[in-house]
DNA sequence: TAGGCCATCTGGTCCT
DNA sequence: AGGACCAGATGGCCTA
């Protein structure tokens, strides 16, 4: 190997060879910045798809909560919520039912035995943390039943009872 | 027109 | 190294 080559771009290096360098250099940005970009691109398309797949667990959730003939379709927002509160809801009905029941004939069974626990360890989604024995108290989950038998999605409690509140 | 909701892009971080 | 996850930014659409 030459001297010159040790050097980077010493002024004794002809010009041919620092031209030769130079257009190396930029197909090898140019190589770079397309790899760097399909990385990207094929990012991007897992992200989306990502985040189809999450809407689709949305949907699936919303499928199962209880709506009404004329109702909306529900944000996501209000979806995570309304499935807390009728998760909730739900799990304080059972209580409720099972402490107006006679105890299970055979103590033996464990049938039921999933329903003892006087109330969801409901994982809080609030920030402050509420009680597993009441939904949501702060002002990110301000849609807290005051009633368990209560499925709504954030409005005041309904004029008649049986109405369904939206 | 402002505000809410949403989809998408993007760069950073963590995990396998 | 590559993928998953996350949060911020941006722009489009819709409604009051």
């Amino acid at each position: 190997m030459p001297a010159e080559a040790a050097s980077s771009g010493g002024p004794a290096e002809p010009r041919e060879r620092r031209r030769r360098r130079g257009r190396a250099r930029a197909r090898t940005e140019a190589l770079l910045h397309t790899l760097k970009r399909s990385r990207r691109v094929k990012a991007n398309d897992r992200e989306r798809n990502r985040m189809h797949h999450l809407n689709a667990a949305l949907d699936e959730l919303r499928s199962v909560l209880p709506t009404f003939p004329d109702d909306t379709k529900l944000t996501k927002i209000e979806t995570l919520r309304f499935a807390y509160n009728y998760i909730w809801a739900l799990a304080e009905t059972l209580r409720l039912a099972e402490q107006r029941l006679p105890p299970p004939p055979s103590p033996g069974s464990d049938a039921g035995s999933w329903l003892s626990s006087a109330s969801p360890a409901a994982p809080s989604l609030c920030a402050s943390g509420s009680g597993p024995s009441s939904p949501a108290t702060s002002e990110d989950c301000a849609y807290a039943p005051a009633d368990p038998l209560r499925i709504f999605r954030g409005l005041p409690l309904p004029a008649a009872p049986g109405a369904p509140c939206r």
